[in-house]
DNA sequence: ACACAAAACTAACGCTTATTAGTTTTTATA
DNA sequence: TATAAAAACTAATAAGCGTTAGTTTTGTGT
């Protein structure tokens, strides 16, 4: 049939998994086929496994390549030397940036952690909550020093982040709006909601 | 190996689309077997047939009962006298309600809608965008009363929208805060950052 | 108690799934 | 150009899927 093309910089697996992101975001992953996904990829279903392990793999590796990410740039910003509230600031950025430039696999984290097979989906539950207390952390550090309101800090990380996510909406729609305006309206909308 | 059992208010049609709704939240829906539903239902696969149509017929009865009651609730909101800041306010009281009393089925409209089939999955998304669109209508308004600030609304609807969803995530994590307590943080995040 | 309908059951169908085995083709190295 | 490894192929497997057919049990109204 044919074969698996390749860039520079990325490997045969890497061009499946992203094809595989693809896939998995418009069918779900239990829908999507491994045979769906060879054809997407140009090549036989049973050729995938000369450099795959299986189907659970691929989602294993998408999940966990967004889920160190975000967590290692958490590990960056709280060793910074700015204040709480600038170090939120950084944070909101970056889940947008996120959005905006890995859309595929970050949606795909997002939504289909739910078929990881353990040990993997407990660990990957275990990091992201993980990631939710640290952030819980920074909000009470901030609600300290008085730069922001009383609120409730998990409702306030609940909120923030789920807004966040909620840019999936955006790849969407594709309003007039540039990333940049879009990014400032944002950041705007859920701090100065917390600032006193 | 058994009988459904009914309340007084529900058929059994109503028993199976609870219970699935249940199912269809733990292991999605194409992951989610007709006999397992059938198992949790109390009876064997084939007899659910006596009371619905298919699977597909299932998912579309609690993405449309959603569906039609966020829509009606909105019908009221928009002949209501007051203005666009009340307005805005009792519709994310009543996004936060449904989540909180009626989760599984909100939950499994926002997140298995993908498998609806035609012309369902159309009309479904066809609502879903007239929803969207007429709250934006409504943050315009908000505006143009100098109400709200100037920010694209279309950034607006899709924050307050994305935070309300993601309340789902709070039937997980349950944490010592009241409905009530949760309620007034969340509104005031997401409105007073909107307040000129 | 009898008759009819509702709702359960067992068995099975046709289809799709991820994956394996075994073989052939392609690519890279020397 | 010969050789070895990488990567494609075809064929097939066992398991699970939604659903149907046909039959038996259960419940209801007279």
């Amino acid at each position: 049939m044919g074969k698996i093309k390749t860039g520079k910089n990325n490997s045969k697996k890497d061009v499946i998994a992203r094809k595989a992101a693809a896939l998995f975001i418009k069918k779900g992953y239990t829908s999507a086929s491994m045979r769906e996904l060879a054809e997407a990829v140009g090549v036989e279903a049973p050729s995938l496994y000369n450099h795959i392990g299986s189907k659970s793999e691929i989602l294993q590796t998408i999940c966990f390549k967004i889920a160190n990410e975000f967590t290692s740039h958490l590990d960056n910003t709280e060793n910074s030397p700015v204040n709480a509230l600038a170090q939120l600031e950084t944070i909101i950025r970056f889940h947008i940036q996120m959005m905006l430039n890995n859309f595929d696999e970050v949606y795909v984290a997002n939504h289909e952690w739910k078929h990881l097979k353990e040990p993997f989906l407990s660990n990957f539950l275990f990091q992201r909550r993980g990631y939710e207390k640290r952030l819980v952390v920074l909000l009470e550090s901030g609600i300290k020093s008085d730069l922001f309101k009383k609120i409730n800090p998990y409702v306030a990380v609940l909120t923030i982040l789920s807004a966040l996510r909620g840019l999936e909406f955006w790849q969407q729609h594709k309003k007039n709006i540039s990333n940049q305006q879009l990014e400032e309206d944002m950041v705007n909308h859920l701090i100065k909601g917390l600032i006193k």
